[in-house]
RNA sequence: GGUCUCUUGGCCGAGUGGCUAGGCACCGGUCUGCAAAACCGCCUACUCCGGUUCGAAUCCGGAAGAGACCUCCA
C-alpha cells in the first residue's frame, strides 16, 4: 500500500513528508465542540476534514488512534477569565443541572455527525472527566517554575517561558508584538502580564462547576484540557493535532506552551489547521445573524437558506473545496453541489448496468492513481473529485455505447467508487430513500397502476397520481427503467 | 493599529513557470405522451501596474480590494 502522504505542517509552514512516530500508528488529537449550542455549520468543517484525514490514513493501513475532546467545562463566556463558565450559564438559563445540558448538546452533536457520515473518533474524552490529569499537570508546571499563583489562581508565566522557548512559533507571533498590542482589560490585576493565561482558576460563589484542587475550589483554564488528555491517550510526543485555524492562536499556542513546561517536550509532530466557513463571503456568528445550525440546513428553516440541503450535500460540499481553503456558503453554491453528488451518485448507479465488451478504450487504472496522488498531496479530496467525475463521463459514455468497457474496468470502476466515494470521502446517497417496508410496498402498488395507465394511454390518470403524489410530497420521475420516487 | 492570508471564467472551486482540473448555470443536441429528470457536446478565466524569463495566471516588487487572528468562537 503506497503510504507516501505529504501534509502541511503549520508549524513549518511548509510540506512536510509523513512520517508517524511508529510507522505503523498514528496518534490524532482534534479540538472538538464546547457542547452548549446546538451543532452548526462550524461545527462541520473540522468534523468532516479530520473525517476525511482518519479514514485515509486508516485507508492505507495505519491504525489510528483518533481522540477527539468534549468541552464540558471551562471554557470562559467574557474577556480575560473573569467570565462565568459557559456550561453554568446557559445551565442557570435553562434551569437545568449544567451536566444535563451538556449532555443534551453532546447527544445532538452525534446526532448531526452521524448523519454527515462523521465517523466516531476511538476516544472522545471530555474535560469533566480529567479533572485530576489537568490538576496533575498544572502542579508539574508549578514544578518546572513556568506558573504562579496568585489568589488561588494559577496562570503561566508566558514572558519566563519565552526566555528558553519561543512562545509564538506555531502562530508566527512575538512576544514583544503581543505585549505592545494587548488592550487594557479589566479585571486583569491578577496576571503579571496581559498575556499570561490561567491554568486554573478560583471559583466565584455563583459558580456552579468546580472541583478542588490544592489551591482553591475552581476549575480548570481553558487551554488546559487538550494538553492533559492528549498526553493521557497519546503521550508526551505524539503525530497529529488538528482543529481550525481560528485556535491556532491563543489555544494551540498555549498547548504547546503548556507540554513543554510539563512535560519538557514538544507534544506535536505535525499541526494541520482546517480553514473557516463563511457564508455568502461573511464570517459566520452569532453576532452577524448569519449564524445557521445544522438542524436549519437540513429542515432548511432559516430565512437565508431557499430550500433545505441534505447532510450529504453539506459533507459534499465542504469536501470540494480543500480544507485549507476558506469555502463560502451560498444557497446557489449549495445547489451546485447539490445536483453534483447527485449526478456521482447516479453514475455509481449506472455503472452497475454497463455490458462489459472484450476490448477496452480507458485507462481506470491512471485515474486511482490520480486519486491517490491527489489524497498523498495534502489531502486533496477536492482533485480525488474532479477524477470521480471523470470516471461518470466514462461510465455514462460506455452506457451510451460511446466507449467500452472490459469486465476488469467495470470491476476497477467499483473499487474505485467503492474505496473513494464512500470509503475515504464517506459520501453515501441519501437522495432515494424510505426507510418504511409498507410505504414501499405501498408506492410500488401506486407506481404499477400508474404504469397500467400509461400504457393504456390513460395519461389523465397517470397525470393525477403523479400530481397528488407531489401534493403530498412525493416526486415521481419517469425514467428508461420505470418511474423512480422521493420524499422531498 | 500589529501579525498573517487571500484575490481564478456568470457562480463555486483545483492547479502548475510552457501541455491551461472539476461541478453548477447558459447554449446546442439526444431521450420522452407530457412534465421533470437524465445523458452527450460546448463556453478557455486567472484584480491592477511594473520586473525577471525564450515564455508567468504561476516567481519578485508595488497598488487596490477582501478576509483571518490579536477578544468567546470550528
Amino acid at each position: 500500500m503506497d503510504k507516501n502522504i505529504v501534509v502541511f505542517n503549520t508549524l513549518t509552514r511548509k510540506k512536510e513528508k509523513f512520517e508517524p512516530l511508529n510507522s505503523a500508528f498514528v496518534g490524532m488529537y482534534v479540538c472538538g465542540p464546547t457542547v452548549y449550542g446546538d451543532p452548526h455549520l462550524g461545527h462541520a468543517r473540522p468534523a468532516i476534514t479530520f473525517d476525511l484525514i482518519f479514514r485515509y490514513l486508516k485507508h492505507v493501513g495505519y491504525k489510528v488512534r483518533y481522540v477527539r475532546n468534549i468541552t464540558d467545562v471551562g471554557h470562559l463566556e467574557n474577556d480575560a477569565d473573569e467570565g462565568e463558565d459557559k456550561i453554568e450559564k446557559k445551565a442557570r438559563l435553562e434551569q437545568l443541572e449544567p451536566m444535563e445540558v451538556a449532555q443534551y448538546y453532546l447527544d445532538r452533536y452525534h446526532k448531526f455527525m452521524d448523519r454527515l457520515n462523521v465517523l466516531r473518533p476511538s476516544i472522545e474524552p471530555r474535560a469533566s472527566g480529567h479533572i485530576i490529569e489537568q490538576v496533575e499537570m498544572v502542579k508539574k508546571i508549578i514544578k518546572s517554575g513556568y506558573a504562579y499563583e496568585v489568589n488561588g489562581s494559577i496562570y503561566f508565566d508566558v514572558e519566563k517561558y519565552n526566555k528558553k522557548n519561543n512562545y509564538g512559533k506555531l502562530s508566527g507571533r512575538v512576544l514583544e508584538d503581543l505585549l505592545a498590542n494587548t488592550r487594557d482589560l479589566e479585571g486583569q490585576d491578577e496576571k503579571k502580564n496581559p498575556f499570561d493565561f490561567a491554568l486554573w482558576k478560583k471559583a466565584s460563589p455563583e459558580h456552579i462547576m468546580h472541583w478542588s484542587s490544592p489551591w482553591s475550589e475552581g476549575f480548570p483554564g481553558w487551554h488546559l484540557e487538550c494538553s492533559a488528555m492528549s498526553t493521557k491517550y497519546l503521550g508526551e510526543y505524539f503525530d497529529i493535532h488538528g482543529g481550525g485555524m481560528d485556535l491556532l492562536f491563543p489555544h494551540h499556542e498555549c498547548e504547546i506552551a503548556q507540554s513543554v513546561a510539563a512535560n519538557g517536550k514538544e507534544p506535536v509532530k505535525y499541526w494541520l489547521h482546517n480553514n473557516m466557513i463563511t457564508i455568502n463571503g461573511q464570517k459566520m456568528g452569532k453576532s452577524l445573524g448569519n449564524f445557521i445550525t445544522l438542524e436549519e440546513f437540513f429542515t432548511g428553516n432559516h430565512k437565508s437558506l431557499s430550500q433545505a440541503f441534505s447532510p450529504m450535500t453539506i459533507r459534499f460540499f465542504i469536501l470540494q473545496a480543500h480544507y485549507r481553503s476558506t469555502v463560502d456558503f451560498s444557497n446557489e453554491a449549495l445547489q451546485a453541489a447539490e445536483k453534483g453528488l447527485k449526478k456521482l451518485m447516479q453514475g455509481i448507479v449506472t455503472l452497475n448496468k454497463i455490458k462489459p465488451s472484450a476490448n477496452s478504450d480507458v485507462n481506470i487504472i491512471k485515474l486511482q492513481h490520480d486519486c491517490y496522488d491527489a489524497m498523498n498531496d495534502d489531502f486533496n479530496s477536492p482533485i480525488v473529485i474532479s477524477n470521480l467525475f471523470e470516471a461518470v463521463r466514462i461510465i455514462n459514455s460506455a452506457n451510451d455505447g460511446k466507449e467500452k468497457l472490459t469486465i476488469k474496468d467495470i470491476e476497477s470502476l467499483k473499487k474505485l467508487f467503492n474505496d473513494f466515494a464512500y470509503d475515504i470521502l464517506g459520501l453515501r446517497d441519501d437522495s432515494l430513500y424510505s426507510g418504511n417496508n409498507s410505504i414501499d410496498g405501498l408506492m410500488e402498488l401506486i407506481l404499477s397502476l400508474r404504469k397500467n395507465a400509461k400504457e393504456n394511454k390513460d395519461f389523465s390518470t397517470s397525470d393525477k397520481i403523479r400530481d397528488e403524489l407531489l401534493k403530498i410530497g412525493i416526486t415521481l420521475k419517469d425514467t428508461k427503467d420505470g418511474a423512480v420516487w422521493k420524499v422531498e
